[in-house]
DNA sequence: ACCTGAACACCGTTCAAGT
DNA sequence: ACCTGAACACCGTTCAAGT
């Protein structure tokens, strides 16, 4: 899937920084000049491997998430012997999981949530979109993919609308319901979960004939 | 609910100016500059109206949705001469806004959120479930309707779900729109607001065939 | 091919200074 | 109170120049 080349130190070296820095903190900004300086390059060095911001950003994420455990998931997201919108379900059941699922997650969410007070002294911590970034581009990988098989099909109308604006509707959901998942007494259960995932994953796939 | 003060000039010239922007193309950049050029007025006048960049935007969307009151809103249910689909995204941007409109609900929420800690020793904290009840039971009465309406017309198919799941989903979407309008830094914008609210009302109201 | 660092055109925010 | 415009500290991208 990715390149197999010889995989120039300096290239290792600026996605390693920049992994650091969101390890460091999940908020970081990947600026250019942060993560060169950290990697120990210039920013010109940095843009010959990874051309624009997004190239890097894509790069990180895929560095990070190759790791984890979630990557089995991902191989059924190219099972074309599944309907897509199952597919769909299960990725999206899983990156709900890796929000809330254990604690530590939900710790996280929560701190961010909590130091988004607007009464701050110091903004050294303009918290923390950057992880809802991240899951916002695997969501976006996987519509993007689901989105290129439907348009395969020879009797496949078209997609009502951009893979992106599906991902970050489908984002927003997930956000919906970590939400509610946060919050006491809510009474979002596993069955609520299914039905809305599904709803939300029908419409991101429809077409239109 | 807001202030009723003489409405400076300028302020609403500064809002005209951005809302224009918005009208010329939906994916415009409102940056301070540029919205302070179109107004005709300095990047400092435009910060003493609206001290940070968010205050502008939020502005800016509150002009631009909160044209019509809630009762009129309501009203609109019933105009057959719409799309339901249309009808439906303008209730819920009036829930939405509801929500979200004035600071203060918006402080509200997020305190709530904050609050959420799993360590509660008491229950008491459950006002913003009771606002999520009304809201619930606000959207499923809408549903209900426009399913009955859809149910009515001969060559209509038959509906994915029931109304009250439509509802919970719809739910849980507001519910995102509303924490990532909280969470400081997100760059939620009308424009996104409009296309989660849109699909998710047409997913609510598709009919199988 | 790889790497540098300056330069360009932005951005949001702050602030002394005027009226 | 309102308004100006410069200044500050960022941002992503481009590019002539080196090796």
């Amino acid at each position: 899937m990715a390149d197999r080349q010889t995989p120039s130190p300096t290239r290792s070296r600026i996605l390693s920084a920049a992994a650091a820095m969101l390890a460091d903190n999940p908020a970081a900004t990947l600026s250019v000049r942060a993560v060169a300086e950290r990697a120990g390059v210039s920013t010109g060095s940095l843009r010959h491997f990874f051309p624009t911001q997004r190239d890097l950003i894509d790069a990180v994420v895929a560095a990070i998430t190759a790791i984890q455990p979630t990557e089995e998931l991902e191989s059924a997201l190219h099972d074309t012997t599944r309907p897509a919108v199952d597919r769909l379900v299960d990725l999206l059941r899983g990156a709900l999981r890796d929000t809330i699922g254990d604690d530590s997650a939900r710790e996280r969410w929560r701190s961010a949530l909590a130091a988004s007070e607007p009464t701050r002294t110091d903004d050294q911590a303009a918290p923390t979109l950057a992880l809802e970034r991240l899951a916002l581009r695997r969501i976006a990988g996987w519509v993007t993919t689901l989105h290129a098989e439907a348009a395969d099909e020879s009797d496949a109308g078209a997609l009502l609308f951009d893979a992106e604006t599906g991902a970050r509707f489908l984002g927003t959901v997930l956000t919906g319901l970590v939400t509610e998942q946060a919050l006491p007494g809510s009474l979002a259960r596993a069955a609520h979960h299914d039905s809305t995932l599904r709803i939300a994953a029908t419409a991101v796939l429809t077409t239109r004939r």
